[in-house]
DNA sequence: GATATTATTTACCCTTTCCTAACTTTACGC
DNA sequence: GCGTAAAGTTAGGAAAGGGTAAATAATATC
């Protein structure tokens, strides 16, 4: 059993890992609001427990039962905040805080009930995949709307942010998962984004904005 | 805002509490499973935060601010309890740990919603008073069944006891709250207690449960 | 009322998880 | 390939919340 902290840093870990699952002491660092002296003592006792593969000097890596109990962490997490957007009407954009408490609950009785009562969902409001029971992630394609092309058509299917501020913000442009978007243009020297959908026939989104954006092809 | 450990003292104060509100360091250590020396020293920090009334060698007693922060937890409990329950499909014997759990989390915007969805109840499924958002519980007049005679035919209300076990023994008795009871008769010597219910004419129950069961006069 | 028992308190000590300050590696620019 | 900046590490310390052993106060017994 880990501790809230060492809960805390594994799926820390998990979010930042790039392609290689690489992490540096500073990226931890900074996400996890921990100055890096504190992060480097707690990496070498996940290190002890086999769940994080340290060498000095050299990136961060998982290993692969640390990835499991991740992926675990990020189940929970996950499923949460489906329930509570599901099935007791909160937003999108209030359900992260409330999911990054409830993650650590202890109860394989209380988050299976929640997976059945949800009919087993395989993503969570913010399109992203839910780990299964044995914490593997069923990876999905997107791609970034701001790789797309004048003239293309997609599926908005996922937000790589979840902050309030943020989801707030698609609110209030009446973007949400599902849509489809029309890129109309895309201005060069800023990367903004003329776009349209819903009922909206024409909307500038920054960079900043559409990167954060995952769509599909139809 | 108090710590998680803190949130336990407090609770297990208002818990333990009897008519006047007092509490032995004993008790507490009992009640909380840590040593006496401990419970010691956390009273003492309890008593700088102002919320129990502290004396060399006297009882414990939660302050009225003390008060407070213990039933707004605790109505954090048993509104958790209650959705469980409710809106969960679990039953009243499995919701105890996971409430333990839920009781600390901070979002009052979690609390409020459940409180809504429920609509605003002002029971447990045990039969305890929720407090108020004051912290402030209504307190329910009841009477214990062992204190019953023969010939009373009384409604069961509420039992004073969560525990897994107990519950389980009741609901393999058929007997759950909102039950008309009838006592049969009594038995002087050990207490137990022949009674008729539901769809039983006759079930002898010893003292250890007559006395965990409360009842209304109809 | 003296003594024995029990409850409470004091005086340490330990572990966890964070911190700052100072030192050591590594990586990069030229 | 040398110097420096950045990143990582070590050393030492603090606060929180546990623990034991021993001292002291309160209570119970005779």
């Amino acid at each position: 059993m880990n501790t809230y902290s060492e809960e805390n840093y594994l799926k820390a870990l998990f979010n930042l890992g790039n392609e290689k699952g690489e992490v540096t002491v500073q990226e931890l660092s900074t996400q996890l609001n921990i100055k890096s002296p504190s992060v480097n003592s707690m990496i070498k006792k996940l290190a002890d427990k086999k769940l994080v593969h340290y060498e000095s000097y050299k990136p961060l890596r998982l290993t692969d039962k640390g990835k499991k109990e991740a992926g675990l962490i990020i189940r929970k997490h996950r499923l949460t905040e489906m329930y509570l957007v599901q099935k007791m009407e909160f937003g999108w954009e209030q359900v992260h805080e409330i999911a990054e408490q409830v993650e650590h609950l202890q109860s394989p009785l209380f988050f299976d009930k929640i997976d059945e009562l949800l009919g087993f969902p395989k993503l969570d409001p913010h399109g992203s995949p839910i780990p299964d029971k044995h914490g593997k992630i069923q990876w999905v394609e997107y791609t970034k709307l701001s790789d797309g092309k004048a003239g293309d058509t997609v599926k908005l299917s996922a937000v790589t942010h979840s902050s309030d501020e943020f989801l707030k913000f698609l609110n209030s442009r009446g973007l949400h998962l599902g849509m489809m978007v029309k890129v109309i243009s895309t201005e060069s020297f800023d990367g903004s984004m003329t776009v349209s959908y819903g009922k909206k026939s024409k909307e500038t989104l920054s960079k900043t904005v559409t990167e954060k954006l995952l769509t599909e092809k139809i």
